[in-house]
DNA sequence: GATTTATTGTCAGTATGCTGACAATTTGCG
DNA sequence: CGCAAATTGTCAGCATACTGACAATAAATC
């Protein structure tokens, strides 16, 4: 039984034109449809959903991320703060979160690892005792050093499945999608639990 | 101090054409140069990571789910379970982690949570003691029913920022991305701890 | 039939990521 | 100056997500 079989129209290696899906199979559109049918879809259709699979490429980016710096115990967003941190030498936990997006919790989490592995600081200044002013380490630094080609190697092992050319429009498009939907994420609408599930 | 300012060309609705990206800004190069040249790239450079990109889109996903399905409190992963349950019922957990791309022990907890709120039973029938297989319930196809407009809503805000034809364009490609990719998410090349860190 | 092997599920441990509540501190207003 | 408001960080709690270890059960092999 032909369980999880996505559409499978990339056996080939030929980039995928415009002009392919112009008329007909517009995965898009099937998400419209649901909605006029007024049923639920079968579980085929999450496979191309936009929520399904930008839950997978971040599922595979995360696998791509432990497989080449696993050894370091480097996580995306950790070589991203320390990136930060080395070009905003003082920036304080909440500016660092503003820098990477994410929220002020999960920022202190993920310091403390890179603190317990000597790669950041932690300072309360004098004359802010409420603040905690971030530094990169000689280590740190070293590190960023000497992950160069490993993190180059997680980019292009991401788009490898996309020709040159492909790869640039897929970037412009995720690049603007991300960007044009950013107040979504960091101020999350509020949740309205207030409304009756019923 | 122009902390994140991301590449602003989206300043206009106008669609990216192939054409205004094939000599210029090419971002995927950007994270060829810097293995070229050894450095480690400044903190503007993750904005135009895929990685970072994925990472950002995944959390407006999460984040639209979590405005429009939190009365009910859905998560993508939950919907996608629903309807592989609904679809094949008395599967087991193993085969739902299959089909949904979850692991074993993810699956467990989420199911915990379906199950506490009604929408899918957990059976562990006579003949293999071993599995437990899995019914949506009366309820949680009640609630698929009624998420319809709430699901194709999430679809169509997460792609807003694109146009019709740049929606097509992007889906293609991250479908294929994604199916290509598989293999490095559910067997994820088993992280290398042996290595010598230095 | 008994032992080995494979399968299934659970648990402990770890990390990201979010919210709401809280404490400490700083700032601003009267 | 003194108190209210804003800022910063932490914590508890929850969900996703993964690994390794484990127990129970089933299947396969001898």
């Amino acid at each position: 039984m032909a369980l999880h079989t996505p559409p499978d129209q990339w056996a080939s290696d030929a980039p995928i034109e415009e002009e392919q899906l112009d008329s007909s199979q517009r995965s898009v559109k099937f998400w419209d449809n649901i909605s006029v049918s007024g049923e639920p879809p079968e579980i085929a259709a999450i496979y191309m959903a936009p929520a399904h699979l930008i839950r997978r490429s971040h599922q595979i980016s995360v696998a791509l991320f432990a497989d080449e710096l696993g050894k370091y115990g480097l996580t995306s967003v950790q070589y991203a703060s320390l990136l930060a941190i080395r070009d905003h030498g003082g920036i304080d936990q909440r500016g660092l979160g503003n820098i990477v997006a994410i929220d002020r919790s999960t920022v202190a989490t993920m310091l403390k690892g890179l603190e317990n592995k000597g790669l950041v600081r932690r300072l309360t200044p004098p004359e802010n005792l409420r603040v905690k002013q971030l530094y990169i380490t000689d280590a740190g630094n070293k590190l960023l050093r000497k992950t160069v080609e490993q993190i180059s190697r997680i980019q292009q092992r991401l788009l490898a499945p996309l020709s040159a050319e492909e790869q640039d429009v897929f970037m412009a498009l995720l690049s603007k999608l991300v960007h044009v939907n950013n107040k979504f994420s960091r101020v999350p609408l509020k949740l309205k639990m207030s409304d009756s599930a019923e």
